[in-house]
RNA sequence: CGCGGGGUGGAGCAGUUCGGUAGCUCGCCGGGCUCAUAACCCGGAGGUCGUAGGUUCAAAUCCUGCCCCCGCAA
């Protein structure tokens, strides 16, 4: 089949880069624009562009379309449109040229966690199990008809980056299915059923960690904000990030007569006390300015006592 | 010229204000104690203090240029 691609980050790459290799032809790729990286603004191609021009692809570069990319997607004259990651709702007048529509590969069992961050909100939320949903687009965010799901379980202290990465293995290969079953025209899309949840975009301040909850809800936050936008606290008016961090089973009277987000050394683990009487061992932070360090670095470096507010 | 922090033995830091040849907590190596140990005791190796130049009797510390790393903001 031909197949237009419409992606933007380095996972949505990754599937590029497979579909490229696998026996239909990717007639176009569609990708954000070009946009600034990092602190010194440099502009830069997104992954998915830097693969698609990599591999000799047409490229259309869009962050809204309009008739001129729709028409521009027209004359590359695809059978199906794949999207994964595009960071835009796409317009019916878009999603009506491929002859067999739009698939979307998207990181939740939905309907649960529609939208931009699936994963950071599963995690976030402790759920035990999450999975990769393919669907049919339509005019809606993430509400078409199912053409497959498969489930996975969340390992213990498994990150966003993690989980996304693992996801995206398991959406190569039910895509190659589905991929299948569409070419054969025996797709059946099943319409979506059950309690929706929307995963929103999360921002910097959704990273900021609240000592006075739980630890574990604390160390679920610290999961899904890894590695982006990174859970932090304040230390001496400074952010300060926790790259990684679990819930420790510490209890006792120490820790009830502790502020909470006192940092303290308990048998060489760095811990903090938050709510309800629980603490969190610290393992990898990273204070402003300066590089990511295991925990044990930073106690070590430091003279008196330290409380993160938050 | 967006704002800011930082480059000191393998790691994290102190020392820079008020120049005088380097310290702390660890790690590492060797020895001891112990049933044993990540615990404790003794000893040891390891540093052109980012880099180039300047001031000085003397520079990690003062002056100037350059390189690199990082946080925030976009």
């Amino acid at each position: 089949m031909k197949i237009l691609f419409a992606g933007t980050t380095a996972h949505a790459a990754q599937v590029l880069k497979h579909l490229v290799s696998s026996k239909h032809e990717v007639v176009s790729v569609l990708t954000r624009k070009d946009a600034p990286v990092g602190r010194k603004s440099v502009i830069t191609p997104s992954p998915v562009a830097a693969v698609a021009t990599d591999l000799g692809l047409p490229v259309i570069k869009a962050n809204q379309l309009g008739s001129e990319e729709n028409q521009l997607i027209a004359d590359a004259s695809p059978d199906l449109a794949i999207v994964i990651a595009y960071g835009a709702l796409l317009p019916v007048s878009t999603i009506s040229i491929p002859n067999h529509g739009w698939l979307n590969l998207h990181y939740s069992l939905l309907p649960q966690w529609r939208g931009a961050a699936p994963v950071q909100h599963s995690i976030l939320n402790g759920d035990k199990v999450t999975g990769v949903t393919i669907f049919r687009l339509d005019e809606g965010m993430d509400t078409g008809p199912i053409l497959s799901q498969v489930p996975t379980e969340i390992q213990a202290g498994e990150t966003s980056g993690d989980l996304l990465q693992r996801l995206t293995h398991i959406g190569i290969s039910a895509l190659d299915e589905c991929l299948a079953l569409v070419e054969s025209n025996l797709a059946v899309f099943k319409p979506q059923v059950g309690p929706t949840s929307i995963a929103r975009k999360l921002s910097r301040s959704d990273a900021k960690v609240d000592w006075s909850a739980n630890s574990v809800a604390v160390e679920n936050l610290i999961l899904a904000m890894n590695p982006e936008p990174m859970a932090w606290t304040l230390l001496a008016n400074q952010p300060f990030r926790i790259l990684s961090a679990r819930a420790s089973k510490v209890h006792g009277p120490e820790l009830t007569a502790m502020e909470v987000g006192s940092v303290f050394n308990f048998n060489n683990r760095i811990m903090v006390s938050c709510g309800n009487e629980t603490a969190l061992e610290l393992v990898k932070v990273q204070p402003s300015g300066k590089k990511e360090m295991t925990a044990g670095d930073w106690f070590r470096g430091l003279s008196g006592s330290v409380v993160f507010y938050g």
